[in-house]
RNA sequence: GCCGAUGUAGCUCAGUGGUAGAGCACUUCCUUGGUAAGGAAGAGGUCACGGGUUCAAGUCCCGUCAUUGGCUCCA
């Protein structure tokens, strides 16, 4: 008999030799049905494993993340062998699962086009129906060599070769076999919906010299209507694409005759970033930041200086000539050397730090032309930027000051679920960053310190630091569950020392002050796109570009609208009268359609009696109010949901 | 940058080798209304751009540009 350890510590008493599967059936039959994959022990495992000593069980169903990616991963399987059989000669080369479904890239001879997508779906289910079991088998190096060298498939063979014999393992299902590390569900038929969802082209080990392979993105469930919601979910996120609000809200555009990636502004779209930007700067204010403003270029010795140029300089915009020989100019990439410059201005103080100069700072890349999109990926950008300079002792308690600021405005937007990415340097890889060892340790070290003491939830990534320094990423999650990446915090010991930046200590010795990099926002582009994901273009009321409609109910009223939205004005509420010869009815879809919190409709009652009549967008009538009685309630709705502090 | 898809009116899209279309938006007129589309008329296009095939190209072929889904990259 074993012992087996369930996770609420409960403890299971069987034969040896007994199965996840039969410990699922000791505790009841319903979770039996469902249990699609374990762990045994720290091992993923089938359900169908032999346990043989006594361990720790943990049971996984399609709600579990490992039970998912189990799903998923067999799913890749499933998909492989219906790509065999449609694409003779194909060969296949991996297929994980991701976060949402999974792949398989293929080496293929035909095309694989998206006209097949059907085919593919329907031999996908015809292979899943067989109710095939998932088996593990152990096999030599040589016979796994063999199997793959007599298909010609070179790359399961380098696969194979970075694996040590006795650790290789195959999986076979009906007469489909692939080299697999395990962790399957019991069978095929488990797999009852399955769609592709995407064909991409990708690169051999992610490694661009490489050959580039097809890859077939699919996602699986055991339900169909698990795969409807899903596919339901993508809608919504289709209809709150930033793209499509962006253009139907009059907030944003571009032009093929400006550029590429060059987004410009509508009035409606800069009122609001307007909007945004002061809610940043009143914090900062308060927060002791100082205002500066830097130009949109720099001489290029500026970004040797900082190691922008050596690192950037030949895949950015190229630098600008001047009618004088020899004299160029990059658009400027970043704002910190201009920053570095303007503390230098004048000898610091140790009295003097620490000092915040802050700057909604344009800045300039040249972005892949492939790796453009909306205003999440640009050319050009605002950045919230600003610079602190302090002094060692200081760079604990600046760093947590910063992150309440971060998280002040995450709140202020209605970004409730968030995580923090502490971003530190590739051990395996220190040729990639400048400066030395020692000030990167003590950097890395501040940051892990003051995300700790601040108590935010973090995930640490190696190799994603910026090549000056270790970074702290705020990554939130909008309304769909969608994963962005936000604000930024960066300490930078090497900058300093780059532009020999001092201050005279206490001991009237100069002194190397530490900076802090930082954007609350990132850029303003970026923050707007995902807002408006988030919100699906209904803005927070303070933010949104008009607060209310006026719909007088015909013409008659038009000079009562304008008088009443002029009187709004003077309490600061924003809007606009809709004049057009055209039915309330209309005019109230019409305004709805536009996402304005506010409708006011006026006619011979409310002008008579000097009220309106309220309705809210997407709730509907509200009722006669008062005048004044409708500016209290607009303003305490927008006290309501921005945060004071 | 690489692989795939797409590019027709301001917007969303139809048009599969034979005279360039629809809905919405826009303009004018009628209508002056009470909580999600009132009616009529009109205007609007170098079918992304450049070549080619053809008696004939929005449609087929090649190239360029842009958009887009991925890959790689991201100070």
């Amino acid at each position: 008999m074993i012992h087996v350890t369930l996770p609420d510590g409960a403890v299971k008493v069987l034969p040896s030799g007994s199965t996840p599967m039969d410990v699922a059936m000791s505790i009841s039959e319903g979770l039996a049905r469902n249990v699609i994959s374990a762990k045994v022990n720290e091992t993923t495992v089938e359900t169908t494993t032999p346990i043989t000593t006594d361990a720790k069980v943990t049971l996984f169903t399609f709600d579990n993340e490992d039970g998912k990616k189990a799903f998923w991963h067999s799913s890749a399987h499933i998909l492989a062998q219906a790509l065999e059989k449609l694409y003779p000669g194909v060969k296949l080369t991996i297929g994980p699962a991701i976060e949402n479904g999974f792949y398989y890239d293929v080496d293929s001879p035909t095309p694989i086009r998206e006209e097949d997508f059907k085919k593919i779906e329907d031999t996908f289910l015809e292979c899943a129906r067989e109710k095939a079991d998932f088996i593990m088998r152990s096999v030599s190096k040589t016979d796994a060599l063999a199997k793959y060298k007599s298909e010609g498939n070179e790359y399961k063979i380098e696969l194979i070769e970075n694996l040590n014999d006795g650790e290789i393992t195959f999986c076979d299902h009906s007469n489909f076999t692939d080299l697999c590390r395990g962790g399957h569900i019991p069978n095929t038929g488990i797999v009852k919906a399955f769609k592709v969802m995407n064909v991409a082209g990708a690169y051999w080990r992610a490694d661009q010299t490489k050959n580039q392979l097809t890859r077939v993105y699919g996602i699986s469930f055991p339900k169909q209507k698990m795969l409807d919601e899903y596919l339901d979910l993508l809608e919504q996120a289709k209809q709150r694409d930033h793209r499509k609000i962006g253009k139907e809200l009059e907030l944003f555009t571009f032009s093929n005759k400006v550029g590429q990636g060059l987004p410009m502004w509508l009035p409606k779209g800069a009122m609001l970033r307007e909007r945004l930007e002061q809610l940043l700067k009143k914090a900062q204010l308060k927060a002791g930041y100082l205002p500066v403003i830097t130009p949109h270029i720099g001489a290029k010795d500026l970004y040797v200086t900082s190691g922008h140029y050596e690192k950037y300089g030949a895949d950015s915009f190229q630098p600008i000539l001047t009618p004088h020989e020899g004299e160029t100019f990059l658009l400027k990439p970043m704002n910190c050397p201009h920053h570095c410059e303007i503390y230098k201005s004048t000898p610091r103080s140790y009295k003097d730090l620490p000092i915040r100069f802050a700057e909604f700072g344009t800045v300039y890349r040249y972005e892949q032309s492939g790796e453009l999109h909306g205003l999440t990926r640009v050319r050009s950008f605002t950045q919230d930027d600003a610079h602190l300079f302090c002094r060692p002792d200081q760079v604990e308690d600046e760093f947590k000051k910063v992150i309440d600021l971060v998280l002040y405005v995450f709140k202020a937007l209605g970004f409730e679920n968030y995580t923090a990415q502490i971003s530190l340097r590739d051990p395996e890889n220190k040729t990639k960053y400048i400066g030395s060892d020692e000030n990167w340790i003590k950097a890395e070290r501040a940051i892990v310190k003051a995300a700790n003491e601040k108590g935010l939830k973090t995930v640490v990534e190696l190799g994603e630091a910026a090549f000056y320094g270790p970074k702290l990423d705020f990554m939130v999650k909008d309304a769909l569950g969608r994963s962005w990446q936000l604000g930024t915090i960066q300490v930078d010991y090497n900058l300093p020392e780059r532009f020999e930046l001092e201050y005279k200590g206490n001991d009237n010795e100069m002194h190397r002050p530490v900076m802090i990099h930082r954007a609350p926002f990132g850029s303003m582009e970026r923050f707007v796109a995902v807002l408006i994901e988030h919100c699906a273009g209904k803005f927070p009321l303070w933010l949104t570009p008009e607060q209310v409609a006026i719909l007088p109910i015909s013409e008659k009223y038009n000079e009562n609208a304008e008088k009443l939205l002029n009187l709004l004005n003077n309490y600061e509420i924003r809007g606009f009268v809709d004049d057009r010869n055209e039915k309330i009815g209309r005019k109230i879809r019409d305004t709805e359609l536009k996402k304005v919190p506010f409708m006011l409709v006026l006619g011979e009652k409310e002008v008579e009696n000097n009220t309106v009549s309220v309705r809210k967008h997407g709730e509907g009538d509200m009722g006669t109010f008062k005048i004044e009685e409708f500016a209290n309630i607009i303003n305490e709705e927008i006290k309501k949901n921005l945060v004071n502090n």
